[in-house]
DNA sequence: GCAAGGTC
């Protein structure tokens, strides 16, 4: 039997397809993995895919040295006796020695000194762990079982991974775990970079070896990438613990991104606004009005603005002095890759993250080709017209579908980037949108129109430039027009409103009012959006088409980066600077394209693997022992900014610091001052916990506490005093209904839902109630209504809650028989449920 | 509790 090992699943199948005589090969499973079963040339073959890399690098459980082996000799008082690094290396204590004949010892003791235990995250431990020996771990047990039972039965293996640097080490890690069972078997590789029958039937009819040099090269990648991302990791998390889920990474691509947007940031704050001045006004011809501009555009001296203002100020009239039209193309776009399609879906509100979830299910669907790719050029083993004409389906697109078969063969556009890995995104099935979730639609939508786009001819704009005499001031009236819709019939993304100009020929008079001097600031550079933040990448070389996205939603994550446009935080801002600082390698893209040229001289056989991984670790090493050697300023740097980041404003009892905290006990969110504990104040947090929110500049003016912005989910935002007895907060006294109890005695007294002065909590009390001493606790949140009504089970008051999920009637009596016991002893949350469904 | 790279 001949064994198939691919990349993915998806790839087995295809290469199964093309490699049988019957096309059509035996779907079956090995436990729960599906393998591809047919014939070929009279042998039995079964082909497989993986998950991407089915081994992860990590740290040894227990740390020991197991042997000296291209590490570092040294005697009992760490005298180096020898070394496999150049002397001006940094080097890492070690265990071990030297025997007679010069051989390395194999150390009696643990690696690690007393006391040190790479386990625990501490800062001492960090310099060991830099030099710790890296593990492979099975990452996927099941692909691994089952890779193993087929290998076992296997005659020949040909390992048919992806044709690239990953590929490789992919292809070469399943290769151990096969010898593992079967150390014998014949094993060849197949590279292919298609899925045609051309292209397959070539790689399996000229196989050749795998490629250990160039797996190794991937491999030094995963190492450098773990040893510096954990030690950089654990030290910037340790150096002031922020407590649990505070952790702050860094890594290889992830850091030098987030300094990306920090020196926008830092050019944003250092930018200085200039003063400029523009006159516009409005015209009129034949009852349509356009806008007119000076034609000058911007004035940057006051005394130029005001004296030409001077001369229009008050006209009424204008005669147009010319009229030129230019006529310009706009092309149709190129084929979507992964990055066109995120900077795309980003311009309509889908984050990359996002879009990437959405991809691959759809994807999955059998909607839309391979999500990652670079290619931008459709392989012409790719039918466009039919596959144009499966989308007629859609209705929307029938009219489209029909111009384009209607206009002789069908063309398509090419995009800069050519790989033959996949194809570019296009849509392989017509979908229902009433069907998909609304996002799925719109993604799936965007790249339909964007393939139809592709195949057609380009759109006319016919643009108008009216120059028209002001008292004497030239001014200008411009508008665009599209002429010939080309593309942009199916493509209306990023498309500009037609600004259309009324008839106009030289010597007209045209009515000109409300020109008014304007005077304006210029902008710092803009924000990144994350669909710029994902091509800055992509420029940079940072990451990969398939990493991208989750490294920016990473960073979201960490809390270094807020808000869209992209914003760092106050954390993100200190960690950059303390990397720069101490580990500048960290925080710029040069680490990749070093990385780059040592995995292509380790590919080449220039160099060897441990040694690129050893030089790299002495680099780190060097930086590490500068950090800690700043631990406590950089652990102070970092605390202040996340303190900095929390803070709502300043606390109107002692001046100090209001801060977001989360309590432990509640799990809520609350707002505390640093002052603490010499100081008490407190406030809840308006909305729910979820809720989005923003502290204001300035304090309520009333009673000087913070005032927050909120962002309900999916409603509008509010903005808010967080003192529930300000009176800014007041309610208007509510009458819900009648006192029973009151009633019973003969008397009259009123239930009124009132807010608390003192606490700031709602709460309805009769107006007796000295006497009856009738109270009932109310819902905090949500506007409250008297329904007039009363509870069948116990005579209590009937209100309406506004809430969320619109109004909600409850009874105010906690006790009342009629309700599912609550509060104290009921069980909660979870438990909750669980009984129920019990 | 760490990274980045595959893929689900």
């Amino acid at each position: 039997m001949v064994l198939v090992i691919a990349e993915k699943n998806d790839a087995a199948k295809q290469i199964a397809r093309l490699l049988s005589e019957s096309g059509r090969p035996e779907n079956d499973k090995v436990y729960d993995t599906p393998v591809y079963r047919f014939r070929r040339g009279g042998d039995d073959w079964v082909a497989v895919g993986l998950r991407g890399h089915i081994l992860a690098p990590d740290f040894p459980r227990e740390l020991h040295y197991a042997d000296g082996e291209g590490w570092f000799a040294v005697d009992e008082d760490g005298e180096v006796l020898a070394a496999d690094v150049p002397d001006t290396l940094p080097r890492p204590p070690f265990d071990g020695g030297l025997k007679k004949d010069g051989t390395p010892k194999k150390p009696r003791k643990p690696y690690l000194p007393d006391g040190i235990d790479i386990k625990g995250w501490k800062v001492p431990s960090l310099p060991y762990l830099v030099w710790a020996p890296v593990e492979k771990k099975p990452a996927e047990k099941g692909i691994i079982r089952a890779l193993k039972n087929l290998a076992k039965k296997a005659d020949e293996v040909v390992i048919a991974t992806d044709f690239d640097r990953e590929g490789e080490l992919i292809g070469s890690d399943a290769l151990s775990q096969v010898r593992m069972v079967n150390p014998d078997v014949p094993v060849t590789r197949a590279r292919y970079s298609a899925y045609t029958k051309a292209e397959i039937d070539h790689a399996f009819d000229n196989l050749v070896e795998l490629d250990q040099d160039l797996a190794d090269a991937g491999e030094s990648r995963q190492y450098i990438d773990l040893i510096w991302g954990a030690a950089l990791t654990r030290y910037l998390t340790m150096a002031r613990y922020g407590g649990f889920g505070n952790v702050r990474s860094a890594g290889r691509v992830q850091t030098p991104t987030l300094a990306l947007v920090v020196e926008r940031e830092r050019e944003r704050q250092a930018f200085v606004p200039e003063d400029y001045w523009v006159i516009q006004g409005m015209g009129e011809k034949d009852g349509e009005e356009f806008r007119i501009s000076h034609a000058k555009g911007r004035f940057w001296k006051a005394e130029e603005a005001e004296e030409a203002f001077a001369a229009v100020k008050g006209a009424t009239e204008g005669t147009v002095c010319a009229v030129t039209r230019k006529s310009r193309t706009s092309k149709p776009p190129a084929p979507f890759n992964t990055t066109s399609l995120q900077a795309a879906a980003a311009a309509e509100g889908l984050a990359p993250g996002r879009t990437m979830r959405l991809a691959e299910s759809l994807y999955m669907d059998g909607l839309i080709s391979y999500p990652r790719v670079d290619n931008t050029v459709y392989p012409s083993s790719l039918d466009l017209a039919a596959t144009a004409k499966a989308l007629r389906k859609v209705p929307a697109y029938a009219p489209v579908v029909d111009q384009i078969l209607s206009g002789g063969p069908v063309k398509a556009t090419r995009g800069k980037q050519e790989t033959t890995d996949h194809p570019p995104i296009y849509p392989t099935a017509p979908a229902d949108p009433d069907k998909l979730e609304p996002a799925a639609w719109k993604l799936y939508n965007l790249v339909a129109r964007r393939f139809l786009a592709t195949l057609m001819g380009p759109a006319v704009i016919e643009g108008t430039k009216v120059e028209i005499d002001v008292a004497g001031q030239p001014f200008l009236a411009s508008g665009d027009v599209l002429k010939t819709k080309g593309y942009r019939a199916i493509y209306p993304y990023g498309l500009k409103k037609d600004e259309q100009l009324p008839a106009m020929a030289e010597g007209d008079a045209v009515a000109v009012r409300d020109v008014a001097c304007e005077a304006k600031q210029t902008e710092p550079p803009a924000r990144y959006s994350q669909g710029r933040l994902i091509q800055e990448m992509e420029r940079r070389g940072l990451g990969t088409k398939s990493t991208r996205a989750s490294i920016i939603d990473r960073l979201f994550q960490v809390k270094y980066l807020k808000n869209n446009p992209v914003e760092p935080s106050q954390l993100g801002m200190a960690i950059i600077d303390a990397l720069d600082r101490f580990a500048p390698t960290i925080t710029t893209p040069e680490m990749t394209s070093t990385l780059e040229d040592d995995m292509t001289r380790v590919s080449e056989g220039a160099t060897s693997e441990a040694a690129v991984v050893d030089r790299s670790r002495a680099l780190l090493a060097g930086m590490m022992d500068d950090l800690i050697e700043h631990t406590d300023d950089l652990g102070e740097a970092i605390a202040d900014a996340v303190t900095a980041d929390a803070r709502v404003g300043a606390c109107p009892k002692c001046g100090k610091d209001l801060v977001l905290k989360n309590s432990a006990k509640t799990r809520s969110r609350f707002i505390g001052c640093m002052g603490w504990p010499d100081c008490d104040v407190t406030y809840p947090v308006p909305g729910r916990n979820t809720d989005k929110i923003e502290p204001l500049e300035e304090p309520c003016p009333e009673c000087g506490a913070p005032r927050l912005k909120v962002w309900p989910f999916r409603s509008k935002p509010y903005e808010q005093c967080v003192n529930p007895v300000c009176p800014t907060n007041r309610e208007p006294d509510v009458v819900v209904g009648t006192c029973p109890v009151c009633a019973e005695a003969g008397r009259h007294g009123d239930l009124v839902a009132h807010k608390s002065e003192k606490t700031g909590k709602r709460f309805i009390r009769c107006t007796n109630y000295d006497e009856c001493g009738v109270s009932y606790p109310l819902p905090q949140r949500g506007k409250l209504s008297a329904t007039g009504e009363t509870c069948p089970h116990c005579g209590a008051p009937v209100v309406e809650v506004e809430t969320d999920r619109g109004p909600w009637r409850i009874c105010v009596n906690m006790d009342c028989p009629g309700k599912e016991k609550r509060g104290k002893g009921a069980p909660r949350g979870r438990a909750r449920t669980a009984r129920k469904r019990s």
